[in-house]
DNA sequence: AGCGACATGTAAGCGGTTACATGATTCT
DNA sequence: AGAATCATGTAACCGCTTACATGTCGCT
């Protein structure tokens, strides 16, 4: 599970609570993996009770307490086994492919309309990844470039991903342009 | 959901029961969309709940009876509605990306090693989805041309797609090679 | 004798989202 | 006065997967 697995690579950085770890993941893995805080504080009683990670409440005046979660021993050696365990390519599932698989019956001009309000879509995003892959974020000092070069692998492939779907969609537009029309209606 | 909707575009083809559609599910769109029986059977209540598809019972002898679905006034509607409605795009979620990402504490070969294992896979996708645009199969004839490229241009999808992933993973293997080894370990 | 095609479903569980609930402090 | 930040969680639901359950016919 790549959602708990995620929080033992936060914890081996530094002890956090739930809500420093949203903050972690909305800061540096949005971009392919989301996770909501409810999420984020089931996870961490998993964890708990797998004896990954371990908490300790530290009472604080004026703000709640935290509590405050840190990684245990066997849960670094899951980590780095989890690590360098290649994944399974997990089910496709485009939604919009099969709108565009079924679409034989709308006109050249509904399907041009679908494709490119995709493309609107798609353009934006890889906006908004080029925008954070140009402001290095975060003191890029002594040991961490290692693990910034990583960083900016993730973010060049997302980027690789969405220009490649560009260049399909344009290409889509131009076929779909040039079908032959419906008969019926 | 997508998945309503592609049975309603099966239905809107012709009439079937949850049986075959799983059997076109696995032909057509199985690419980019998978569905298992008991997924499709409850789709199927649904869908007649909603009042977009309407069951009779066609008895047979020697084998169970056929639970015959067809697509209802309503479920045209809804079909052809949801076909030119662009969806919105779905939250990433690459947990292999999670795994690069946390990577700075694996060895540069560990590193190579997962994202070589994932440009296997990815490899044997895509000669399957090659295969499949080269086998075209079902009768080409007269109206089909218009459903057939679209077909296609899913496939194509997926192939500039995979592609696209490995000349990625190409190039990164070859930064993290290059990449600065650890220092403690 | 055993497998695959034909055909229908139920039940349990899992990963994830959305909405709800609470409450002090600090900044605008 | 109102919003944002800090901080924790519960409950309900949803889409989907996996496993289970049943039974006939025809082919090898």
């Amino acid at each position: 599970m790549p959602l708990e697995h995620a929080i033992l690579g936060f914890l081996n950085f530094q002890p956090m609570t739930g809500y420093d770890l949203k903050k972690n993941f909305d800061r540096s893995v949005a971009n392919f993996w989301s996770a909501t805080q409810s999420h984020i504080y089931k996870a961490l009683d998993e964890l708990e009770k797998k004896g990954w990670a371990e908490s300790r409440l530290i009472p604080q005046e004026g703000k709640p307490n935290r509590k405050e979660y840190h990684i245990t021993g066997p849960g670094r050696v899951e980590l780095r086994h989890w690590l360098v365990t290649p994944l399974p390519l997990p089910q496709v599932r485009e939604g919009w492919l099969i709108q565009l698989f079924f679409s034989h019956e709308s006109s050249n001009e509904e399907i041009t309309a679908l494709l490119q309000s995709r493309k609107e879509a798609i353009q934006t995003k890889l906006k908004t990844l080029k925008e954070s892959v140009s402001t290095p974020k975060g003191t890029e000092s002594n040991g961490l470039a290692r693990a910034h070069r990583l960083w900016r692998l993730t973010l060049e492939y997302g980027m690789a991903y969405y220009e490649a779907e560009l260049a399909w969609l344009d290409q889509a537009i131009e076929q779909v342009r040039s079908l032959p029309q419906l008969e019926n209606k």
